[in-house]
DNA sequence: TTAGTTATTGACCGAACGGTCAATAACTAA
DNA sequence: TTAGTTATTGACCGTTCGGTCAATAACTAA
């Protein structure tokens, strides 16, 4: 029909997501996207419309892939207790790797953009929402109340995103040790 | 010897503090520091030096000012678990006010900027450190021991500064409610 | 009164910003 | 082969960005 795209979209998204995580939305220029992504600008106008869209798709994606890694974890084998360590364990590794230092795209993007972006705040609250339930469904075998599940699984993620905060801060690692161990002293 | 200023100092850096609070230090533009201060841009530029100068003069006076007032709780009357009781109400009334959505200027500038700006990196790393050490003198009537208050303060503060990003990303304020009553379980 | 110093003012600057578009290329269906 | 469609390209656009500066105003010490 026509003359077909010649990149990965995926890939591309891939890329914004990256930029995105490391700077911020406000930061990060189309400059850098077109940097990173390797398109020109007029392609990833042409694939996306404007870079709030590209913002959007990323958060998307990282949704769909690193949250739901997180997910996975929760999904998979173990005592509830086991996989919530899991989960801290993560932060606490991806920080000592020096991996955007710990930071989190769904924390940045409540902190930098839920305020005064409706978009974004749909994402993120439906997110929170999906790793919530999550949280809560892994704890169910220990946990049979729904109402307690709940409040508990709010309460570790609100554990989890400090520790997010945390770790960009520079705060100690210990700090986020300490938080994990507190967290799992509540879980059943 | 000179002719003297005619703003207050103090007016003015709260004035530029609650714009960064509420936008970020990308979003906000020089424009914005105008209005909001009521000074010419010239007039900045010669108090301060440049956008800059201004954030973190902005930082420093919301720990002087927003943070100290959270220590002042940890530093009066009441039991330890009151006194924690009291720094999570603020979180869970400040978002009933619809003050800037509840959010923490601290927690944004340690998202934002701190992976790569060194100086605010450096300030939030002493505010994080000076809160967690607030909370483990009002913990250690009740702990005397050293290293167990200090992890328990750590885990207090990524929960305190978890329930900043949930208020801020939309999430439902029963599930701050929920974070602090898991939080005071662990309070003796 | 005056000389010296600093604050205020608003016009001005180059650079970078997000975004557009006409020309061209690459493909497919007929 | 051709007509139709879409992707790619890079030059280009107006706007806004952070920041500067010469002129002027307001003050003080002598």
């Amino acid at each position: 029909m026509a003359r077909p795209r010649q990149f990965d979209e995926t890939r591309v998204i891939e890329s914004l997501m990256n930029v995105f995580w490391e700077k911020g939305y406000e930061a990060t220029s189309m400059q850098d996207l077109v940097a990173a992504s390797g398109l020109l600008k007029g392609s990833l106008y042409g694939a996306f419309g404007d870079k709030h869209a590209m913002y959007l798709a990323a958060l998307k994606h990282y949704d769909r892939t690193r949250i739901q890694a997180g997910i996975d974890i929760l999904n998979g084998e173990g005592s509830p207790r086991q996989k919530i360590a899991r989960l801290f364990d993560n932060v606490i590794e991806s920080t000592k790797r020096g991996l955007f230092a710990g930071g989190c795209l769904l924390c940045n993007a409540s902190l930098e953009m839920a305020a005064t972006d409706s978009q974004v705040k749909a994402e993120v609250k439906t997110t929170i929402r999906r790793l919530k339930i999550a949280i809560m469904e892994a704890l169910s075998p220990r946990i049979p109340n729904e109402d307690q599940a709940a409040a508990l699984a709010a309460f570790i993620v609100s554990a989890y995103f400090g520790s997010r905060v945390l770790a960009k801060g520079g705060a100690p690692a210990a700090m986020i040790g300490d938080t994990r161990d507190h967290c799992l002293q509540l879980v059943p």
